[in-house]
DNA sequence: TGTACATCAGTGAACGCGCGTTCACTGATGTAC
DNA sequence: TGTACATCAGTGAACGCGCGTTCACTGATGTAC
């Protein structure tokens, strides 16, 4: 159980931040596909996101310098750069848990290597992309008044846990039978650890953290082993 | 293991925001009280953003709307909004980690009791003081510049809490033998899931999250028999 | 085949706002003579 | 005891900046006739 010299290395490097586009400016879509600039503000907006791990640094006239365009054309696909974050963590959260999802079916059909599985494909998606986890979960004091549609899933990926925790500990699971009260406890416990590990790495990456993979394996194996 | 209906209740109440200070203007400090004004000062950044749990939201003019003082007024004490979050923060702080260890003396001499008492004090700190919570522990992708002096004791909180867990499995403890790796990486387990079942209930106050208290108890008990 | 016109995909100037920061200034109060 | 002066504890106007937002405008392109 070693530990990183320093904890330095926990901590993902971001992308570098976006210069304006230089010099040329866009040219104009032809008609009928000015959806594709639609597309080119998201995927500007999420790249300054990725680069900052700042919602705040969003600005409407930010965005409109990286894709190269007048800041008035922003309005012509987005009401407001509220709007237009909710876009970018809308896509962001959707491919988070279709990751979670595919980094579970790696584990096969044993419910302990899927749950494994599982926890290590949310630190990947953290490694990738620290900017946006730190603006997806960000803790605000009021959180924003837009509803994000489908509360993104997050509720599914924990029952998706807690139901391979009781597996893994033998409780018979049917549409009659969900996870019982303690393997959902650990589906929580699992969720509050990861995001614990990985967001108090990115406030105080100089503190002398447990190699990463290894504390993520050892809760895991904590919480398997804690009620059987 | 009640799960709260929708996790509402939860969510602490912030202060309410402030009101720039009414009409009448504050009147100066008599001669050789000007420190008086930086005191002041620094309640009403801490008051501002236990109001809104975002240091974006501190500026050098809203403060001094809300101490009812000239806007320059505040260089006589700061060099800039940056110094002066930084005083807030570590004020916070100190109280903080003060708060934790008053917390683990009242569970007495016993290490499961300290733990547990330290874990609790932990919750309740947030529960007082959401806003600053939230501020001490943004993640940020780019750490702020300005390293805070004697890192704020969250190091030695780390160590203490690797001792009582070390106690509560009878290891045998003094200077030459620290806490075993598998009771330090506990007391990792143990900040980053408080962390986490705080940081996550801002996030997102209605998803149905098991009640706070309980998910506590049950994290310590978990990690404390993870190890006999 | 030509041409008028509607539509699409944007642009550019201008506005008012709050911000950090500067600079010279003020008014009360203690103190040396 | 009076008075000049230094010092303390601030003030107020002004600056340039980036921001969101508005409004009227433009230039290319497809289409109806």
């Amino acid at each position: 159980m070693p530990a990183s010299p320093e904890g330095v290395d926990e901590a993902p490097t971001p992308a570098p931040a976006l210069p304006p586009r230089a010099g040329a400016r866009r040219r104009p879509a032809r008609r009928g596909e000015g959806s594709a600039l639609r597309e080119e503000i998201i995927d500007a907006a999420t790249r300054e996101i990725a680069a900052t791990g700042d919602a705040g640094a969003l600005t409407l006239r930010g965005v409109a310098r990286i894709v190269g365009v007048a800041a008035t054309s922003i309005y012509l696909h987005f009401d407001s750069v509220e709007k237009l974050l909710d876009e970018v963590k809308l896509t962001r959260f959707e491919q988070f848990s279709a990751a979670l999802n595919d980094a579970a079916d790696a584990g096969g059909t044993d419910p302990a290597a899927r749950l494994l599985g599982r926890a290590r494909g949310y630190v990947a998606f953290w490694r990738d992309h620290p900017g946006e986890y730190a603006v997806m979960f960000a803790a605000r004091l009021h959180p924003a008044a837009t509803a994000l549609p489908r509360a993104f899933r997050l509720k599914d990926a924990l029952e998706a846990v807690a139901e391979d925790v009781a597996r893994v500990w033998g409780e018979p699971l049917d549409a009659d039978r969900p996870p019982s009260p303690e393997a959902s406890m650990c589906g929580f416990h699992l969720w509050a650890g990861l995001h614990g590990m990985l967001s108090l790495r990115m406030v105080r990456p100089h503190l002398p953290w447990p190699d990463l993979d290894t504390e993520v394996a050892d809760l895991v194996e904590r919480l398997i082993s804690s009620g059987r």
